[in-house]
DNA sequence: CTATTTCGCTACGAGTCGTAGCGTAACTTT
DNA sequence: AAAGTTACGCTACGACTCGTAGCGAAATAG
């Protein structure tokens, strides 16, 4: 008894906002931090994560509130804003566990089905109403927060465009690519160019999903094909 | 004096909602129904619209608050609430009459003129803080509300499409692309690859800016192009 | 055991939402 | 000119969400 509370001799607050979870796939859990006081329970992280996703199937993006998620996950709505510093950064910590797990290329023997085979999967995972309806949110939420978009970044963007690297090594490994040229000059044209493939491919998938609003079936995904191999396979 | 509360005696109500501003360009205003009452205010169709661009920029689309767009324009916050449904509608009307006012395609000469063309014009569109903001999150909230996609597709993805077939038909004029098949089958497939092309060109400038966060300049408007033409040209 | 940190809970003021009701203004029709 | 109809500005309202504060209890490290 006669508990000091802890929090009241803290010095004056780290901020008004809240942990940053580290952009980690492993949310802000665990102990670890060599800290000394109770750990978080990575359970609870785990409940809300999933209480947002399918919270947001249910309600959408607008109607999503935290004190909600609190209630799906079982959880105190204090512990999710000591957490989270708000709607965005929770939300792109749930759909970011779906990146994680459900992007892969396996090798398929050639630049097309390689190709072919990201553009599928990545509509597939578009496809999924979790991700079709936070995704855009966070990203027009992202146009006026720095910080929001750096963790963007590092949970989404850096993880797909690792995927076009690597099937352009194995494509110029093939010989169905010329390898890049020598030097500094060489390295960062790669870079230009990785980013460019990168925003055609994720940019048409994300596209046609979301704004024109129609599926990627496997035509789409043939023809959508083709006229890129030819774009990637012609003279610089 | 003892006015007869007009309201009152209306039917049921035709619903909760409000009026669809008939998708045109022209929003909701003037007489010319040939409705019998007061005409809405056009002036303050105009400022509301123009209030609600403002507000954008200045809180984004999540701190954006009825009240304050209605304040803003002069007018009272129930007069919104009897135009539109709620802040996606209005946020897409507001929006809208910038992509009226600013996608042109001038004739520049040659098919790689036109699409760079339009690339910066997109792009450039893309920049303005409203457009940057409003726009994805309206699509967000279209995942589940269909007569917002159908506001939507009327309001932007038609008339980006327009530009589309008609850069492809002056190609086709000056001979740098193949004519259509005849037939129903050529058709089907005419308008199938103009979807296609249109996604390809959208999507990757959107994604540009708003995901991947960087800028459209010139010189990635130039490999963009020079990337896509190789694959329009090619043999199908 | 002591120090420290997190947890669930309750409570709260501030702010927003969307609607209702009223009296007035503007326009059409007779 | 009068009557009928619709839009407008204003005020007020209950319902809800937000984000924070404070408390006592639980869990861990040393």
């Amino acid at each position: 008894m006669i508990p000091i509370t802890a929090a009241r001799r803290l010095p004056p607050r780290p901020a008004a906002g809240m942990v940053p979870a580290m952009s980690r796939s492993e949310p802000s859990s665990s102990a670890q931090h060599g800290r000394t006081g109770r750990p978080r329970s990575a359970e609870a992280d785990r409940a809300i994560l999933e209480a947002t996703r399918a919270a947001l199937v249910e309600l959408g993006w607008g109607k999503l509130t935290l004190g909600d998620v609190a209630a799906r996950a079982g959880v105190a709505k204090t512990t999710l804003y000591r957490r989270w510093n708000g709607k965005s950064a929770l939300v792109v910590d749930a759909v970011a566990a779906l990146f994680d797990e459900r992007l892969e290329l396996p090798d398929r023997g050639s630049l097309r089905a390689d190709v072919e085979g990201v553009i599928q999967q990545f509509a597939a995972l578009l496809e999924r109403p979790e991700t079709k309806t936070a995704l855009m949110a966070v990203v027009s939420e992202a146009t006026r927060d720095e910080a929001l978009r750096g963790r963007i970044r590092s949970a989404v963007v850096d993880r797909q465009k690792r995927l076009v690297i690597m099937g352009r090594e194995r494509a110029q490994a093939r010989g169905e690519l010329p390898p890049d040229a020598d030097g500094e000059d060489g390295r960062a044209a790669a870079a230009h160019h990785v980013d460019l493939i990168y925003d055609v491919i994720a940019g048409a998938v994300v596209h046609r999903t979301l704004v024109s609003g129609e599926r990627v079936d496997a035509g789409w995904a043939r023809e959508f094909t083709t006229l890129l191999l030819a774009g990637l396979t012609s003279a610089p």
